[in-house]
Parts: structure tokens; sequence; C-alpha cells
RNA sequence: GCUCGUGUAGCUCAGUGGUAGAGCACUCCCUUGGUAAGGGAGAGGUCGACGGUUCAAUCCCGUCCACGAGCUCCA
């Protein structure tokens, strides 16, 4: 058989040569250095054999970025061992130290256990120490395989589960390969492992630059019903530089993670005996609220949209008849009896307003019709899953709900898009991902309505309209909402957990169900489309996204406070006020900091609330009705006119610019 | 909802089987200072809640609640 090296030449090799032999036959110091290689273009390990023919280019440590990959996938090996060593070392039965799935992951690896005692953080720098302790003795990684049939048996033999279920979900007459590195030694234990690969050759080659960083549960395969494992979680990197850097990025992560910034600026609180997830808006939280409400209100009138008012509970029979019960049931909050009438709170505006498009007889000359309100909702969301603003239980929706033909609707789905588009330009969010949410077949009836063709037809129809509008956009199987196919934003947090942000949704169920209807231009009575939509997501997830985004370092149009004025003595309290009386007539958020404090005290407490604009006014500035500011936004200056400077913070705030031009 | 962890003053955190401390913030007094902390005094806590063990519990045990990490789920 023969290979053929990236430059084109030929290198004949004996039959079912493996990557390490093609190393070898190119150099002895090649061989020393390899880590594994790229076959065909895909990154496979020195241990498995190379098929005749392939292209075949020999990897080593200076292809960081892909056997980076290869060492985190066997530093998950290396851990299990770790681990099952930790365990046995204390008496536990080797059969008893079960193992799931350990694969890489951005930044790391993980490793899923079946264990006879939970671990705690204190075993884990046990386990780290036993790690580099397996990577210093350099073992050597063994690949070998097995029919599925002595696979499956093997795993039997050892009473476990886990590995016989993933052999069963492979198909028939599968070879199965295992990855074995060290024999049974004294303390250290051989380890064996199911694995797909690919794998360095010994762990010595494995980089110390890696830190277990926590401890989890995990479902197996993912199933809330079925068990819950014990999981590891570590990162690795190839040097100490990118490991620090790792480390570094998070404690920055954390820093700005908007729990913490909501409580130093006064964003919002949590109270225990308001409930889980029911957050409060503090006055400097509020006025952001209503800063997007503005934005959103001033783009919906120019867009034709309408504003609409409706209650927070209603009857069952409401949400019988939107299919929110049973659909949508579990993420309600328990129904409440009055009179043996049950009420519920709304999980969704979307009946309320399906109930004022019927509220009178409609023609196709009034579609689209277009119904926005920022109505609150209430979702018994999981306490597990709750997180600051970005996940909660009580929340504003910035909703509306677009009724059109069907001629109408990829116009109507793109203006949406467009509609959200242009607010992430506003807001400077550059990193998201657009996914189209479809349905699962096997979901219909239970998590979808039952309604397979409409499906299928409705999902076609998004499709064309994102091709049309040359969105970029993958699709997901099983995330649509009940009634229909979505759109989602996916964007991260800055821990860098990943949630829907905007959303844009079609529904052909609730429409019928309400019987809603208009009457075309032949007198006919034709059902209208639905489409849902979320732009600025709910006001809670916004914020707290917005917070994150930022830094705390808000635009001047959404900072709670704009401009902070700090009289350097108390003689300059009364110009002080002047000032900012000049830039609240000029509809400038503006306090005077008049306290008993020195200027630089002021200076500081300004700062670290994150306030735009720091006024200092002294003997000078009142002499000659002056301003000096620092600023978050522009160089600092001195002695600029008040009423020019009063000009210049408005112009930014109306025009809710992101880049700020100096002073004219 | 599940697994693990955490819960002491508004915030960040010490601490002990004999009912508690620091810094910052807060209040008052002194200081009137030109761009990130001037000085002093004072006030502030049922040690998350409820049970149990104990002569005695903030500390040990149990249950619950809340929060955090992850899983599941989702705007």
């Amino acid at each position: 058989m023969h290979v053929v090296l990236p430059d084109g030449k030929r290198l004949d090799l004996p039959e079912g040569a493996t990557g390490a032999q093609v190393a070898q036959a190119i150099g002895p110091g090649l061989a020393r250095a390899a880590l594994g290689v790229r076959v065909d273009g895909l990154v496979r390990d020195l241990l498995t054999e190379v098929p005749d023919g392939a292209t075949v280019q020999v990897l080593t440590a200076r292809d960081d970025e892909v056997v980076v990959d290869l060492m985190r996938h066997t530093l998950a090996h290396v851990l299990a061992q770790a681990v099952k060593e930790h365990l046995v070392a204390e008496g536990a039965e080797p059969s008893d130290v079960r193992m799931g799935i350990g694969p890489t992951i951005e930044h790391g690896f993980y490793y899923d256990f079946d264990l006879p005692r939970s671990l705690t953080p204190e075993d884990l720098s046990a386990i780290e120490d036993r790690m580099r302790a397996i990577i210093a003795a350099d073992l050597p990684l063994r690949r070998f395989t097995l029919p599925r049939d002595e696979a499956l048996d093997r795993y039997r033999e050892q009473g476990d589960p886990y590995k016989t279920e993933l052999i069963q979900d492979l198909p028939e007459g599968e070879i199965i390969s295992f990855y074995q590195q060290g024999e049974g030694d004294g303390e250290r234990v051989g380890f064996t492992d199911l694995c797909r690969g690919p794998h360095v050759p010994r762990t010595g080659v494995l980089p110390s630059h890696f830190r277990l960083t926590t401890l989890a549960g995990a479902y197996w395969r993912g199933d809330e019903k079925r068990p819950m494992l014990q999981r590891v979680y570590g990162v690795a990197f190839t040097t100490a530089e990118a490991l620090e850097e790792h480390l570094w990025r998070t404690e920055e992560a954390k820093r700005r993670d908007h729990r913490k910034l909501g409580a130093e600026l006064d964003i919002f609180v949590l109270d225990e005996d308001i409930g889980p997830g029911l957050p409060l808006w503090l006055p400097r939280g509020a006025i952001i609220v209503e800063e997007l409400e503005r934005l959103a209100k001033e783009v919906e009138e120019r867009g034709g949209y309408q504003r609409v008012r409706s209650p927070h509970l209603s009857k069952e029979q409401l949400f019988l008849k939107s299919g929110h019960l049973p659909y949508y049931e579990h993420d309600m909050f328990p129904a409440m009896v009055l009179d043996d009438v049950k009420y519920y709170v709304k999980p969704m505006n979307c009946p309320f307003h399906h109930k004022i498009y019927a509220a009178r007889p409609r023609s196709y000359r009034d579609l689209p019709l277009r119904l926005a309100e920022y109505g609150t909702c209430y979702r018994y969301e999981d306490h597990g899953a709750l997180m600051g603003l970005l996940r909660v239980r009580s929340m504003q929706m910035n909703d509306a709900h677009i009724y059109c033909t069907h001629d109408q609707f990829e116009d109507e789905f793109l203006k949406v898009i467009e509609l959200y588009l242009a607010y992430f330009e506003l807001f400077g969010i550059e990193s998201y991902v657009m996914r189209f949410s479809k349905h699962a077949p096997e979901g219909l009836g239970q998590k979808y309505v039952d309604e397979g063709e409409l499906w299928r037809s409705t999902e076609d129809m998004v499709r064309r309209a994102l091709v049309k509008g040359k969105v970029s956009f993958y699709e997901a199987d099983d995330e649509a909402a009940f009634y229909g196919p979505k759109i989602d934003v996916q964007i991260k947090s800055a821990i860098g957990r990943e949630f829907t942000l905007a959303t844009n949704q079609v529904d052909f169920v609730q429409p019928g169900r309400f019987d809603l209807v208009y009457v075309d231009e032949h007198g006919e009575r034709q059902t209208p489309l639905c489409i849902h939509r979320a732009p600025l997501s709910t006001h809670e997830r916004m914020v707290g996204f917005l917070i994150e985004h930022y830094g705390g370092d808000f635009p001047l149009w959404l900072a709670p406070e704009q401009a902070r004025v700090v009289p350097i003595a108390d003689r300059h309290v009364g110009y002080a006020n002047d000032v900012a009386g000049a830039l609240r007539d000029a509809g400038l958020r503006a306090d005077v900091d008049a306290g008993n404090e020195r200027m630089n005290a002021k200076v500081r407490a300004a700062e670290l609330y994150k306030v735009p604009y720091i006024v200092i006014v002294g003997d000078k500035e009142e002499t000659a009705r002056t301003v000096s500011f620092r600023s978050r936004k522009e160089d600092d200056r001195k002695g600029v006119d008040l009423a020019a400077f009063a000009r210049h913070l408005a112009e930014q705030a109306e025009t809710r610019a992101a880049a700020v031009a100096p002073i004219a």
C-alpha cells in the first residue's frame, strides 16, 4: 500500500500501516514528535491504520489548534483513570466505578461517572494529582478492536449498563474500537475505554496546563428520566499562557455578570419574600426598561403597529381554546379557583390579542393587523433554571402579534427580522446565531399540535422567507413552539451560557382555534396567519443581556444617571444646581452630589457607578458659566460653555448615539 | 425538577459548642478640598427558617427555603 504526503510525494508502506508507521517511514525525528495525523483532511491518531492511497499529513505540537483536541480527549481518559484509581485506593470495587462518556468540549473536556459515592471539591485536587502522575508515567496508549458481539459480551460480563447501551446503539456488524492505557500494576489500574478516538500516542505528551474546574450532575444521555451521573469538567491548553489567559477571561466574565453589576449599579434586586425569579426593578433599572420601551414604541409606531392592553388573568377556557392547556401547562402557574371557576395568570399575551382581533369583523383591508403590548407574563420555570434577569418567572414581553394573509406572510416575517437586526445594530450586537426551530414529528400531539402537514408546509414557508431575505441561519429540530416553527436568535451571556434573545414565531394553529377570520376581496371568509414576535426579547432578559454586553457602561441614552455634577466646595453647590437644572431642562437625567465629602471621593464614587459624565464645577466654571467634565465616552474637557454642553449631551441621548463626536 | 455546593451587618468576608467581628457603605461632627478613598464618633446582625442532639447551638444532625455551578427545560 502507499500514502500520499502533503507535498505530493508517494510513500510505500507495508499493508495495514498506522499513522505512527507513516511518521516512522518519513523519519525518526518526526516519529518522536508526531502526535496525530490528518488523513484526507480528517484528524486521526497514530494508532489507527491509514487507508491505502490516502493523503496523510503528520501532526506535531506545531499543529496546536488541532492536536489540542486530541490532548483534551486523552485527558478525559486520564481523568477517568485517575477517578478510578482514587476510589479503588480507598477501597471501592473497580466494577462499582462506572464510566459514562468523556468527550472533548470547547476549552477542555469532561467525563461522566456513576460512582459508589459523591465526589467533593476536595476530591478534585487529589484526582488532579493522580492525573499528573499518570502523565508523568508516560503510559503508552494501545488501540484494539472487537466485533460488536464480543464488545457487548465484554461489558455485559462487567455488568456495565452504560457502555452496553452505547454499543447496542451502534449498527450490527460494526467493528468497535477500544483504547487502553497502562497495565494493572500495583496501585496503578490499567484503563480501557470504549472509544472512537482519536487520541495522542502516550500520556507523556499531554500538557500539564489543565485544571479540573467543576463538579456537576448530568443526566445519562441528557435524558431527565434517566439516572443522574457525576460529571467532572476540566479545561486544558497546550501552553501555560493559554491556560492563564482562559482563567483570566473567566474571571473577567464574572466581573461583567449582570447579577453582580445589577447589584453594584442598583438596577434590580431579588428578594426572598417575593419569590424566586420575580425581580424588583430599582429606580435605575426602571429607567433602562422604560428607555427600551420608548425605543420600541417609536419603532413600532413607524412600522404600523397599534398598541393594546390586556389583563394579567383569564378564565381557564381562554387557555383551553388557545391550546396553552395542556401543551404549556407545565410552564404555567397553577390555577386559582374563584366561584368554582379556574383562573390562570397569563404565560403569554397571544390569546388576549386574538380576542382583540375577534372583537369586530375584519376585512382583508385591515390586514396586516399588528397589535403590540409589553404585557407582563408569568411562567413557572423550574427552580434550577432561574438565573438573575436572564431566566425569570415574571417577565414583560416585547410582544406583538401580526395577523396577515398567506400572501403577506413572507413580507411581514422578513420585516420582523429586519426590525431586530436594526435593534442589534443599534446595540452593537455582533455575535449571535439565528436558529430556525422546527418541530419533531415524534412530538406531534404531545409537545406540538397534531397537524403534521401544516407543520411541514409552514416550515417550508419560513425557510423560503429566510432564503429570500438572504438571512444566514441553521435549522434545529424539536425546538419549535407548540403552535408553530420559529426563528430564535441565540446569544451568549458573559459567563458563556447560551440563550435565546429575540424570537419570531409563526402560528398556524391559534387563529383557527379562535375562529379568527377576515373577509377577502371575493367576500370569502379566510383564516389569517399569526406571527408572534419579541425582537427585544423580554425586558428582563434584554436588560440583563445589555448590562453584560456593555459591562455596565451604558450608552448615554440608556444610562440611568447621565451626568453627575460635583461641586468643588460648598459655595459651588448653588451653581452645581444651576448646571444640573440646565441639563434636566435639556431632557437629561442629572444629579448634584452635594454630600459632605471631598471632591476626590465624589469623583471616585461617580466613576464606580459608571456615570457617563462627571461634571466638575468650581470658581472658574461658576464665574464663566462653564463646566469641566470627565467622561467615559470622550476626552475630558475644561471650560466648556454650559449651554453647548447641554446640547451636546441632549443630542447624543436623542439620537441614541453609540459613538460621540466632540463638542463643536 | 435533578446532582453537588453555599447561606454571618446594605456589600465583601473573618470567626467560635458558652448568644459575634473587620473593611467599605450609612448617620452625625470636624474638614471647604481642582479630577478614583481627608479625619473622628455612632448606629446597624432572631449568624437563611424550622425542628433535633446538648446544661448550653451561629457552629453538630435533619427538614425546608434561597442562591450558585451543571443537567433538563426555555424569552
